[in-house]
This record gives C-alpha cells, structure tokens and sequence, in this order.
DNA sequence: CCTTCAGGTATACGGCGTATACCGCTGTCC
DNA sequence: GGACAGCGGTATACGCCGTATACCTGAAGG
C-alpha cells in the first residue's frame, strides 16, 4: 500500500464531470456535487481547475476532440457534410454539450480545429472567402451536429383518447399545427430527429453549392 | 392622497423584469434585483408570478406578442419571410429573449400562433403536412428571427500590430480560418449580422420552394 | 534533518430561489 | 357600525450555489 489514495488529477476531474454531466445535465453538474462523485471536497477541485467556468470550457473541448472522420474525401460537399455527421454522432451522446458549447466565448484549439477543417473542405471546393464565411454563419450551431428544436408543438398525449380530445381543443386555435401534427409521421411519436437533421442540413449544402456555380458575390461591401 | 401607493400588478412586474432583463441579460434578473427596482421585497413578486420560471415564461410570451407584420401577402414564401423577419426585429432588441426561448420547455398561445401562422403560409402555398413539418424544423430558432453563432471565430484585436501578429501567429494551425477572416468584409469589424441571417434564410425557404415542385416526399413511413 | 510545496481540508461569505408565517389595510356584509 | 375575509405586502429562514482564504499534512529534495 504505497500510495494511500489515488493522487487525482486534472483528467480524472474532467472525466469525472463528463460522466456526471451525462448524467444529471449542465445544472445539476454542480462543484460540490462532482467532488462529491470523486470523494473529494469541493475545495479540492480548484487545485485542479480554475473555476467551474475553466472546467466546462475544458469540457467542451474534450468533446470536439473525439470527433473522428474517415478522411480521403475530394469532395467539399461529401467531406463537409461526413464531419458534421462525425460531430453530430458523439455530441448527440452528450446532450449537456450543446447548451455548454452555446454558452463558451473564447474558442479553444479543438473547437477552432474543427471549423478550420470544415472551411478547409469549403476552399478545396473553390469557395469564396466571403462565400465560406457566410456558409459557416448559415451552418451555424448544424457544424456542430445538432439544431435547437426551439419549444416543438407541444407534445400530445399518448392516450389516444386523450389525444383526441387535446387535438380538437386546439383545432380552432392553431388548425395548421394541428393539420400538421395529424400527419402519421408526427402523430404521438417523436419525429426522426436524424432526418430532419441530414434534411435541413442538405438543402443549405446545396444551397452553398448551387450559388458557388452561379459565382456568388455578397453585396457590395459597404 | 388617496392611494398611499400604486399598488403593483402582474404587468407592472412585467414590465419591469423585461427592462431590467435588457440591462443585465437572463442570468442578471434575479427575485431579489427585480424586486429592488420595483420597490418591494422579494417575496411580494410571488404574489404576481408563481416562480422565476412562471415569470420567464410570461415574458417570452409577452415579447412574442409584440411581433407586428403587414398582413395581405398572398405568396407565401414571402409571408413566411415577412413574419420571420417582423420576429427579428423585436427579438434583437431583446438579446436575453434568445437564451429564454431555448430554455422553455412549454409554448405558450402566442408562442403557438407565430407557430401556427407559418405553417398556415406553407399550406396555402400547397406544401404537404410533411413537408410544412421538415420546413418547420429547418428553420429551428430562425423562424424568431435569430441563429445561434456557436463561437464566432475570435474576434481579432482591433490594433492594426497586434492584429497581425495574432493572425500570423494561428496561420500555420488554422490556415483556412485566416484566410476566410482576411476577407475584407470580416476584418476587424464585426459583420453584417442581418446579411448573414437573409443569406441563410433564403436558402432555406427557396430550398423549400425547389421541393416542393418536385413533389418531394419524405422517405417512406418506418 | 530541515525545507518546500503539491494537494488536500475547514470555514466562511455573499449570492440565489422560495417555503412559511405573519401583519395591516380595505372592502363587504350583517 | 362592527366583524371579518382576504389581498398585498413583510420578515425570517433553509438549503443550495461558486469560491476566497487560511490552514494542514505528508512526501520529495537539498
């Protein structure tokens, strides 16, 4: 019995946070809490991280850094669109992630790696400067995997009773999201997340592509 | 002298967290903050609102209410513009209403009639219930008129000197970041928000467009 | 052997949302 | 006119939070 404890160090603090953050959100990852989970005191964990902000933006970063994309593509479309799908396939793991990502202000080496390789792929394509800059702000949070579904039609009952009688209630009030929300393919059932995803995230791929052909320009600068 | 003192409703309340929202952003408005600059202590705001959450709610709802669009187009991708954009002309005076939006987990009527109103547009254009559905979740926070810039790349130092030792000092590790923020329209100045929304937005609502068309389908039913 | 110091602890401060109990004024009804 | 209900405010307190500060302890290095 050399060493009476495990020394604990920075790594094993962050995997730590990962997994509690996996487990109980962004909220619920509180210092006291994630000492807790190490069998430390809080304290403890500022020899290690500088504050909790420090430990999330260390957070994010370990995320971006498990991206991996099979390389070897000559197509900007194909190379673009399979990085976002790598990213889109461990920050889906993630959830707390992309309330964390939203909220960093400075970028770190992971981060700014990631969306240098996805204008890397847009230049090889012969993209603009002006065209790939307005095609990152278009991709927005989508570079990194996921869209904020922004309060969804409120979700229905189960019951199908109870569904129906929710469905008529609102019918008067909102008859398009009703008419829409009576589609089979909404009905009671969460939609198919990954093909509204690869769907929005194909029309502004071809979008980008379409006006690149045309030689776009941005207006004239000011 | 008959009222010793204005006697404080629900709206006054309102009013007030929605100012003082403006001023010091989400994480600013506390109970107590906003019962100070209304005069009361902080558990008389309780009489008005059941919880900061309730609060929160009822000021999204209040803001969207606020939305003012020219009504009388009859082509719907310009309907759907008009609306989105009459969105963001109110939302970007509100820069805390972004984060309160994402963080509701229940839409409120007027919430549900910006909603309903979009795809009411779609389906006068003749868009399937489908499709009114992938259009709805493409556009995510953009049909209130905002995206989400996940880490912008960092803003340069303003100083001509040390602007050009940063950039040469990420050349080598982010060639294609430089290079894109090089671009004349980037340096420096902060770009043109609104020109990047447009960009975006319209590439969408004429992908839709194109779709529709073509009869788009989505794929078959699982 | 003494020193240094990395890595842990103990305590405390000022913030937060809000549960609970209380209190005074005002309007209503007998 | 007097009892009383209840609305809108206050006072206090609890349990969270991030973290500053001070302290301690054991091992490594001269």
């Amino acid at each position: 019995m050399s060493s009476r404890k495990a020394p604990l160090d920075r790594d094993r603090v962050l995997d730590a946070a990962i997994t509690l953050a996996d487990r109980v959100g962004l909220e619920g990852l509180s210092m006291r809490r994630l000492a807790e989970t190490v069998g430390v005191t809080p304290m403890a964990l500022y020899k290690h991280v500088s504050s909790r902000e420090d430990l999330i933006d260390t957070m994010v970063e370990r995320i971006v850094s498990a991206f991996r994309v099979a390389d070897g593509d000559t197509d900007w479309k194909r190379e673009v669109r399979a990085r976002i799908l790598a990213a889109r396939a461990v920050t889906t793991r993630h959830t707390w992630w992309r309330t964390a990502v939203e909220t960093r202000t400075m970028a770190g080496p992971a981060v700014l790696s990631h969306m240098n390789a996805l204008m890397e792929a847009m230049f090889r394509g012969g993209f603009s400067p002006d065209l790939v800059h307005h095609a990152m702000h278009a991709l927005s949070t989508r570079m990194w995997g996921f869209t904020r579904d922004v309060m969804p039609t409120p979700t229905l009952p189960a019951d199908p009773e109870a569904r129906d009688a929710a469905l008529s209630a609102y019918a008067e009030a909102y008859p398009a999201i009703v008419r829409m929300a009576a589609t089979a393919s909404h009905a009671g059932a969460a939609c198919d997340e990954d093909a509204e995803f690869l769907f929005a995230l194909d029309i502004l791929l071809d979008g980008f592509e379409r006006l690149h052909e045309r030689g776009w320009r941005s207006a004239p600068m000011a």
